[in-house]
DNA sequence: CTACCCGCTGTATCATGGTACGGAGTCAAT
DNA sequence: ATTGACTCCGTACCATGATACAGCGGGTAG
């Protein structure tokens, strides 16, 4: 396992080096130990797993800081599979409910869009005059 | 049309007085003149319709910057219907780009979920193993 | 030998959408 | 007359997730 610079590392975690070091000094990761030996430190190994780990952790939606709660898991010596079960069901309910939010404003866009002559003078929009009156339901923004 | 201080088209349009002065910095609204005679500035009329869009197009997923966009079309001589309806249009399509995204990530999440024993050690977790080798779809963030 | 890339470190900046605070002035009620 | 509530103004700070840059040093390629 050829010693993995922090460029490498990057590069096979497809991050930027400076996004390592963000997330070094936010603690998600230890900053490797310069070798006695002088030269480049080395993120392979475990340190490379974990970037990788933040990477998906991220495309699931998670947060740097629940990324990092993920992460204490992983080392905790009593830490159980049920622990990790309960952050992604609450990660999944806040997703759902933005996807409700979300779902709402576009029938709301939709609905506008319909009553919208798309034509003629500001005068005549539905969309400008809904915004106005504001009587469009509430989303998680 | 009693005159409108700060606080009270705060109160009235559902945000803050900071918030006001935000927008203000902003250019999303103008900073209404201090009356000659001395006293509060008047948020009154256009003002406080202005602050109530803003909060209406916020409702419906417009960052300030479109919300912008949007105020200066309603003063621009000749904008038509479609401009707005355009802007609507595109704000919708990067809804429900976002909606898709996070659907992939919650039917992710739910995919995990089934698979992971929820209980057990974190050596048999089926969520870490699966974030960690990152073969989940990408999601728009 | 010199250019150039890379690593290392610290610090600054960006976008987004606010929130907070200090100090001065004004106004009405007690 | 003093207190309290409010405005006004400028500036600083918060979270989130990065990104950029300056300045130093080492190793390699031409």
């Amino acid at each position: 396992m050829a010693a993995l610079t922090i460029g490498k590392a990057a590069r096979s975690a497809g991050i930027g080096v400076e996004t390592i070091r963000f997330y070094e000094r936010k603690g998600l990761i230890r900053q490797p130990p310069r070798p006695t030996a002088g030269g480049p430190r080395d993120y392979g190994g475990g340190t490379l797993q974990r970037l990788r780990f933040i990477a998906g952790a991220k495309r699931l939606g998670f947060s740097l800081a629940e990324t990092a709660g993920l992460l204490a898991l992983l080392e905790a010596p009593g830490a159980s599979c049920r622990d990790v079960q309960a952050q992604a069901k609450a990660k999944r309910g806040e997703v759902q409910a933005k996807i409700e939010g979300l779902t709402r404003i576009r029938d709301s866009l939709d609905r506008l869009l319909g009553a919208c002559p798309g034509k003629g003078s500001l005068a005549d929009c539905a969309i400008l005059e809904a915004i106005e009156s504001a009587e469009n339901s509430g989303g998680t923004s």
